[in-house]
RNA sequence: GCGCCCGUAGCUCAACUGGAUAGAGUGUUGGCCUCCGAAGCCAAAGGUUGUGGGUUCGACUCCCGCCGGGCGCACCA
């Protein structure tokens, strides 16, 4: 829970406060957009705070001048080595080393937890990703959103919310009848019967062999012969069921499990969906009408058609939406509707939806509807989270993802192909809406362009340094209990200090990525880290002083080694939010 | 036509959400293994942040206008 930055922030709002009450500053000044933050140039200083410069102009001073003003009482503080004003008003200062000797203790003392922060004040949010509908396995197209959300999810929860992870899936409409009808028909191929191709529209997969094989080891011939009214239930349940065991199996080998499985049926048969019909009815907010053709867009088809719509744009949507089709069946929209209806009657006022960009739109659809239903509870929110696609290569040719075309890589081959860490890690090395190439052979080839072994180098070498310390120091021990009272205060030189500082930014980076949404960032600052780590140990290389292992002065080796298990730690802790292993040895 | 996203080094991308001299990788060039792991490190070179205005102490970041690209715009999810 230790965030150094916010130790010190709460020092520069307590000397302000107190200029405030010597009438040094007018009272009642908006403090909000004070920070103290490290300076982007590690030669300012460890930290800096821009407090003159956005107070100046309340206060009717300059910057220059508030700053002097707040460094002198700063240069009164023990645990401050150095004040300056710099720039347009800058206060920039240093730390006694001692107060980086008192990371380093919390960071050995708080382990995987180091990062951890109460941002989130236990505010339950609601993380639903993944959510393919049960028509076959999890192919590459789906890993990316699945990886974001399952990243994002732990960010937040490591940032003090109480992160619900939950997967929703839609058993009631089209797809699912499409995978009803294929599925009897391998069943009647299972049995003997020769049905030739798959017919056009129907689901052309292999797997349906194994899921009608489980059917028929079930049931044997016990569909064949009978109408469809009684072989659809039962075959539409076992398909559906099996599938999904598929997809969750799936979803379990790049670590991804979901604590809540939501479905249409269910809220069809629970009377969710009538009920949050009927709301909207009650509101007045339902209407019988026909929309404008849509613009821009070839629609020699279009035909006006008098639907059921909802009055959307009385909530900001820039039209009204239909919630049946011309047939008087739900349109795909209704359903989600009612299951937003349900997660705000579970107490969920924060929802987020990590779904692909070809579903751009859906926030502003589902939006009106959430305000519309949540009544007078104004903080109900929802937040898409729209990740772009994934390009695969392989050999520098791209590789195609169509169901049609059955050369689709499921999720499974992925990861068995390049491994589960290196797909969590490498779907993280860009912003969620950016396009990403992901080239398998680059990936298999380990080179240095692949981050994912940078990060775990650094990890390795870490644990390489203990491996080496136990030899050099027999029944040395090592455990990050013993090393926090080694004398952290022989840890001094400015190579090392800039590796704590770097790490003390940890807690931060974790806030600024939650708040954000930003799940990347967590790989970007493991890089970093890994940079510095790396550059750090060669240092080593030319100047043997640097060594983090002295033969002849134990002190000093354990109090390096404790700089290096928190190096260590912070790396796993954010592989640990990435759901990513750390490995101890590379090998291969 | 409307909406959302994007435009940063030759290429792929960052930039702590308004901070100081815009940074990494890759590619190019040149160094470093008698060494705690060279899957690594160091250095050089590479930029009018698409463009023109505006807001302010301060703009890659916010606002407006252009230019260029991606995606989406009834009764698919």
């Amino acid at each position: 829970m230790s965030n150094i930055f916010h130790a010190y922030k709460l020092k520069v709002d307590d000397i302000l406060g107190t200029m405030a009450a010597n009438g040094d500053l007018p009272k009642d000044l908006d403090m909000s957009r004070v920070k103290v933050e490290p300076p982007k140039e590690a030669a300012h200083g460890d930290m800096a705070t821009n407090a003159a410069m956005v107070l100046s102009k309340a206060a009717g001073k300059n910057p220059r001048q508030l700053g002097e003003a707040l460094a002198e009482k700063m240069k009164k503080m023990p645990e401050i080595k150095e004040v300056s004003v710099a720039g347009p008003g800058f206060v920039n200062f240093r730390l006694a080393d001692s107060e980086w000797g008192g990371a380093i203790r919390n960071i050995l003392i708080e382990g995987i937890h180091y990062g951890d922060s109460k941002m989130g004040r236990g505010e339950k949010v609601n993380i639903e990703y993944v959510s393919a509908n049960p028509t076959g396995p999890m192919h590459a197209g789906h890993v990316r959103g699945a990886v974001i959300g399952d990243t994002l999810a732990n960010l937040l929860q490591k940032a003090g919310y109480d992160v619900t992870k939950e997967y929703y899936f839609n058993d009631a409409g089209n797809q699912i009848e499409v995978l009803t009808q294929t599925a009897y028909l391998r069943y009647r191929e299972a049995l003997g019967e020769n049905i030739g191709a798959i017919p056009e529209g129907l689901y052309p997969g292999e797997y349906m062999k194994d899921v009608v094989n489980a059917l028929v080891a079930r049931d044997g011939k016990k569909w064949l012969g009978v109408p469809e009214s009684v072989w659809a239930k039962p075959v539409r349940e076992f398909a559906v069921d099996y599938i999904m065991k598929m997809i969750r199996d799936d979803l379990d080998i790049i670590g991804i499990h979901h604590e809540v499985f939501s479905n249409e049926r269910v809220m069809i048969e629970d009377g969710t969906l009538e009920k949050s019909f009927n709301t909207l009815m009650e509101k007045g907010l339902i209407y019988q009408g026909t929309l404008p053709p849509p613009k821009g867009k070839e629609m020699e088809d279009w035909q006006p058609v008098e639907l059921t719509l909802f009055r959307s744009s009385n909530f900001g949507d820039s039209s009204d939406r239909p919630l049946k089709k011309r047939d008087g069946t739900w349109a795909y929209i209704m359903p989600d509707i009612a299951y937003h209806y349900n997660k705000i009657q579970r107490g969920f006022k924060w929802m987020i939806n990590v779904l692909g960009k070809d579903h751009q739109g859906y926030e502003e659809k589902i939006r009106p509807a959430i305000a519309a239903l949540a009544g007078d509870k104004k903080d109900v929110r929802l937040n898409v989270v729209y990740c772009a696609m994934v390009k695969l290569f392989k050999n520098g040719e791209p590789v195609k993802l169509s169901k049609r075309s059955g050369n689709l890589i499921t999720l499974r081959e992925l990861v068995e192909e390049v491994g589960a860490g290196v797909v969590r890690f490498f779907m993280m090395t860009r912003t969620p809406d950016s396009e990403l190439d992901f080239d398998f052979t680059k990936v298999v080839e380990q080179s240095k362009d692949n981050p994912v072994f940078y990060v775990q180098y650094a990890h390795a070498r870490c644990c390489s340094v203990f491996r080496k310390a136990k030899e050099m120091f027999p029944g040395l021990d090592t455990s990050p209990g013993a090393l926090a009272k080694a004398n952290i205060a022989r840890i001094n030189t400015p190579e090392e200090l800039q590796l704590v500082r770097f790490m003390a930014n940890w807690p931060r980076a974790i806030e600024a990525a939650a708040a954000e949404h930003e799940p990347h960032r967590v790989a970007f600052y493991l890089y970093d880290l890994a940079s510095e780590f790396h550059a750090f140990y060669h240092k080593g290389n030319d100047n043997v002083s640097l060594r983090f292992l002295q033969e002849n002065d134990k002190e000093l080796s354990l109090a390096r080694l404790a700089l290096v298990e928190a190096v260590r730690t912070v790396i796993a802790s954010g592989l640990a939010v990435m759901g990513v292993t750390p490995v101890e040895e590379m090998h291969g």
